[in-house]
DNA sequence: ATCTAAGCGAGACGGTACGTCACGTCTTGGG
DNA sequence: CCCAAGACGTGACGTACCGTCTCGCTTAGAT
């Protein structure tokens, strides 16, 4: 979770947080992202909306940036994956197309915005991109090395750059939208990179 | 180009704008961009740093994403083309590279980023997502195609999936910043996409 | 006049700030003394009651203090003098009735807690200080040396002690509030200063 | 003393206040009051400082200004009166100097400033003005009758009004400053008093 | 010797105003 | 009609204190 401002292993002095301040925020912020999207996200607005005041937002998150990527946070990275099938690429398959689902939502693209619009470097924005996409491609890479062991994928192959071949397309379409992001696609793909393009 | 205030059908009546001025401007954007990114890229700073007045900005671009696009837009899409090989395949090797290798920059960051964070339904956002990401997944497109003819490829691939493996994965690294886009990448996914991940 | 933040010899370029606004302000200031009082003549307040961006009311005046006095100065810092007697004692006392009864409204008061609050050393609080009361000593001070050229004041006297002992007794009553300030106090008060306090 | 919030009667259940920390902050108060004014003491530097909770110093007082006040109430009000001398006119010009040395301190500007910013109608404003100005001008008020029945002041002269024209002289020049507080100022001004400055 | 109400440091809380910044538009005077 | 300069209304920024409240802990008088 983000949780960079309180630093968890003081002795606790003072009157504690309010966590269903912390809450009321979130849901608020998450109503405006829903309703108007990112760029309408402001402090003031959700301070407002949360019946909080505006330096108890201060308090939990540095910047308005911050408030949205905690508000995503608690929405789920991925559809819930229920009963994935044992074989590994059936697994992958499985939650790529949860991924896929996902981000084609209207909160999928504020992901991607805010992303792209953060501070690369700071911790936040770190724990925001591995939360919604390097922690779905860390699920992937379980997957390969599982169907590497399961003999289903050849041993010598390039994990990092498979998964990039894999999630990177994903991405890329969400990003461009200029081909959709559907059912059909994710088998082709899975399919299309499995196979190769090489003849014969 | 990104002319989108300009009518250009209109009787010009009175004096012309000053294409130097437009030239200026970006300039200004340009070294704005460069020394602290696109964040820090406003109207006033840029038209403070051009020597001209903010109105001036204004009626050549609606509002500072414009500006920031048409900016970069003047900087090269990859590096140029000499002499590609005809080899379909190794001239989409050599392409990639240079692709990569402008995206490696900063300004290929600042790119990526405006990319993801500008509102994707505007025009001036459609022209830049094509000039920098969509024409050169058309230039692939071309390769692969030769490819195919040639035989070097299977015939029965999806090409548009083909494309956003391979330029989706690159895009993927720059955006999320999990591993490096250099040669060996390059070469190591092209490899990969071509053979495939199934074993035999 | 309290300009202090426009240099007003520069060459004037650009769009010239709009006077009415300025009058907009003070009116809105002065409405605000008038009905609230000093402490709740906020910014704020003051800005949106004159129909007017908080900016503009900062490229005018840098501080809020700054607001109160110069609304303020444009009240009359004494009864207008119609007609003083040649006599110049009378004139005095004429002139010491008028700036009695000012100080006696509701702006009066408001002028002595300003000129506690703000900061001495600043310009603003000087000039402010000097329209309300060190001019009002000033003219006094005409009227003691044209006494003493009219021989009906002695000649060795201490002007500058004088007009502290006829100012200051004025001003403490409204200050302090132990006694009234009216027709009665400023003539004994005259008539005291006159005659001394010393037997025979 | 100002002690507004205690009540005082009550059957004094459960810990006592703390009469060490009431000193603690009133230093503190002081020390803020000496170094930047009164401008910049707040409840929150005063409580820092004093190494006291907020709450403490709401406990004593009800607000920033009763503490500025409490603080300064601690300190003299005049000079300490030693051994004035049987002479009524003497004592009194004595007395003066003492006030006016202690008035024109840094710590005495404050009073006189504090003085004319404060809601003049509340209780601890009135117990500060007549702690610091008019139990002082009742010492005078002594000093002018005892004169009057020793015969070195006319008889039928008017207490109220001369006292205003002595100690609101002294207290106009702190609070305007247009004219040093010293020694000379204080003999001058009392034998001009008593003189008058009608001529013969 | 407990009990227990209040004091206490700390600091979160809702609020309000601060003074600043950039937006995008409008208005000067001068080419 | 273009241009540089810059004022304008708007609205959000992030900060500072206000005065109140809630924690967990003393502390000392009443029981």
């Amino acid at each position: 979770m983000i949780e960079p401002v309180k630093p968890a292993d003081a002795p606790r002095r003072g009157r504690p947080r309010d966590p269903q301040l912390r809450e009321a925020i979130l849901d608020a912020a998450r109503a405006l992202l829903d309703e108007q999207g990112p760029a309408e996200l402001t402090m003031e607005a959700v301070a407002q909306r949360a019946g909080v005041g505006k330096p108890t937002v201060y308090r939990w998150w540095p910047n308005r940036h911050a408030v949205a990527m905690a508000a995503l946070m608690a929405a789920p990275a991925a559809a819930p994956a229920e009963r994935r099938p044992p074989d590994a690429l059936q697994a992958l398959q499985q939650q790529l197309l949860d991924v896929a689902y996902t981000l084609a939502t209207r909160t999928g693209r504020h992901v991607t915005s805010i992303i792209a619009a953060a501070d690369p470097a700071t911790e936040v924005a770190k724990a925001f991109r591995h939360h919604f996409v390097l922690a779905r491609r860390g699920e992937g890479r379980d997957c390969l090395q599982q169907a590497i062991q399961q003999g289903t994928l050849r041993a010598d192959l390039n994990v990092e750059v498979a998964l990039d071949q894999i999630y990177g397309a994903l991405f890329f379409r969400v990003l461009l939208g200029h081909a959709p992001v559907d059912e059909a696609f994710v088998r082709a793909l899975l399919a299309q990179v499995l196979r190769g393009l090489a003849p014969g």
